[in-house]
DNA sequence: TCCATATATTCACATGTATAAATATATGGA
DNA sequence: TCCATATATTTATACATGTGAATATATGGA
C-alpha cells in the first residue's frame, strides 16, 4: 500500500506531472526544467528527488550536469503503469503544449551558463 | 491537468484506496465502511464525497441508507483507467486482506442499528 | 407531528506539503 | 590550490489535508 500511495502522491502535483511529460520528449537537466517551469532551482531539485525515489525517473551525472530521464519502470510496477498511462494523457493540455513548444529552444549551454 | 490531479489526489490516501478495494467486492453503505475501516463516520462521509466528485464511485439512496458502488468510469477516463489498474493491484496487501476477510460478516442491519 | 437513525456538514486542530531564499556540496578548470 | 558553477540540502513559511467531535439534514415510522 505504501509504495502505491507514494507513487500516487508523486503524481498529485502539477509541476511533477509537467516534469514527467517534458521528459517524455528528451533528457533534461535541472536548470532546463527550472527555466521551462519558471520555478526555483531548489524546488525543481526537490521534485526530481521525489520522482526518483518512487522510480518514475532516473538520472546520470555528466560533470556538473545531472541528466534526468524517465525510468524504464522495471523497479516499480505502479510507476511503470502510470508512466504508460501518462504517455497518452494530457497531450491536449494548453499549458503543457506551451512548454512543449519552447522545449526545442531550451538548451542548457545557452540557458544555464550566465 | 486539474481533473487528472484531482483523481491522483483522491487515490493518494490509504483509507480512500481501501474504500475502492472494498467496493470491488460489493456495494457498501457508510456505516459498513466505518465499521470496516474503524474511522469516524464524518471522515468516511468526507472520503466518499471526494471519491464521488472525481467519479471514482457512484451512490444511490435507499431510505436512510446510501449505497456506494464503483463508478462505471464513463465520466472520467482517468478514473476509469485507475479503477481498472486497481482491479489487479494491492490484492496481496495484508491489511486489505484482513478487511476482505471481515467483509462477509459486516451487515448493515447487524452493525449499524444499535 | 414527533421521534429515531443514517448520513452530511461544520468546526477545530495537528500534520503534511509546495515553495523560495540561503547555504552547502560537488565537479571541473585555471 | 583556488575559483566558478550546477545541483542538493536546509530553513522558514504559507497553504492543503486527514481526522473526529459536534451539529445539521433527511428519511421513515409511530
Amino acid at each position: 500500500m505504501r509504495d502505491f500511495i507514494k507513487v500516487m502522491k508523486a503524481l498529485s502535483d502539477p509541476n511533477r506531472v509537467r516534469i514527467i511529460k517534458l521528459l517524455q520528449n528528451r533528457v533534461l537537466c535541472v536548470c532546463e526544467i527550472q527555466e521551462l517551469l519558471g520555478i526555483a532551482q531548489s524546488t525543481v531539485s526537490k521534485h526530481l528527488k521525489l520522482l526518483e525515489e518512487v522510480r518514475l525517473i532516473d538520472f546520470s551525472k555528466d560533470g556538473l550536469w545531472v541528466n534526468y530521464r524517465l525510468s524504464d519502470g522495471s523497479d516499480n510496477p505502479y510507476a511503470a503503469a502510470l508512466l504508460e498511462n501518462l504517455r497518452g494523457w494530457l497531450d491536449d493540455d494548453p499549458e503543457l503544449e506551451r512548454f512543449m513548444a519552447r522545449l526545442p529552444q531550451v538548451d542548457r549551454e545557452a540557458i544555464c551558463r550566465r
